[in-house]
DNA sequence: GCGGGGATTAACT
DNA sequence: GTTAATCCCCGCG
């Protein structure tokens, strides 16, 4: 068996298309692609959908401020953001122009270019850590030459569970709403606030 | 300007 | 189970 590069996955990039369409479908749908940085790749396995300023556990709800408005433009582009001033998210926009929507890449496995080991991705902050991911990926094209997702491993819809995002308790009534989606069993996922 | 708090993590008790 | 780390965003005045 021939070890997957960085190089190899490009050929399977994702197209602007694939982002241009409602959050919950592309936070399923992005589980088993390879997000790639550089010559670092992993396999997505936990996602978060956020809907948009009606949704109160997104920072879209605040409307199109400096650190969120990129989340208000069209599908396909990162946003990063620091977290408890320690630790960076990486977040994919989604939908069309004007649709304030993006998934949260919360874990990760490794493909190639980082420790192999399960955990070196699990958690949103260990993630952009493992992939050397910072605010200076904000706003970036997810089809570039340096950073992109592509295909990888194809996940049957029976293999994927759903819950509650984690860590929004303050947002009321849609801090029920399962818009978690992970890949059931697999390793990498997060275990610590996984279930409520 | 000021103050509250957060899409987290690791290291404690 | 609890808490420190650590910063900048956001709302308000």
């Amino acid at each position: 068996m021939v070890m997957t590069t960085a190089a190899a996955l490009r050929a399977r990039k994702l197209s602007q298309r694939f982002y241009r369409r409602d959050p919950a479908v592309v936070a399923q749908a992005l589980l088993g692609c390879a997000l790639v940085h550089g010559e670092r790749a992993a396999m997505i396995v936990e996602t978060e959908a956020y809907l948009g300023p009606q949704d109160l556990a997104s920072h879209a709800r605040f409307g199109p401020t400096n650190r969120a408005s990129v989340m208000f433009g069209p599908g396909g582009v990162s946003y990063v953001y620091l977290c408890y001033g320690v630790h960076e998210m990486f977040n994919v926009v989604t939908g069309l122009d004007g649709e304030a929507s993006a998934v949260l890449i919360r874990a990760a496995a490794p493909i190639c270019g980082l420790p192999d080991e399960p955990n070196v991705a699990r958690g949103p902050g260990k993630l952009t850590r493992a992939l050397a991911l910072s605010r200076e990926q904000d706003r970036l094209r997810l089809d570039g030459d340096r950073l992109f997702l592509a295909r990888y491993r194809r996940i049957a819809a029976t293999r994927v569970a759903t819950g509650p995002r984690v860590g929004v308790d303050y947002a009321g009534s849609w801090a029920e709403r399962e818009l978690r989606f992970w890949i059931d069993g697999h390793a990498s996922v997060s275990g610590a606030r996984a279930r409520r």
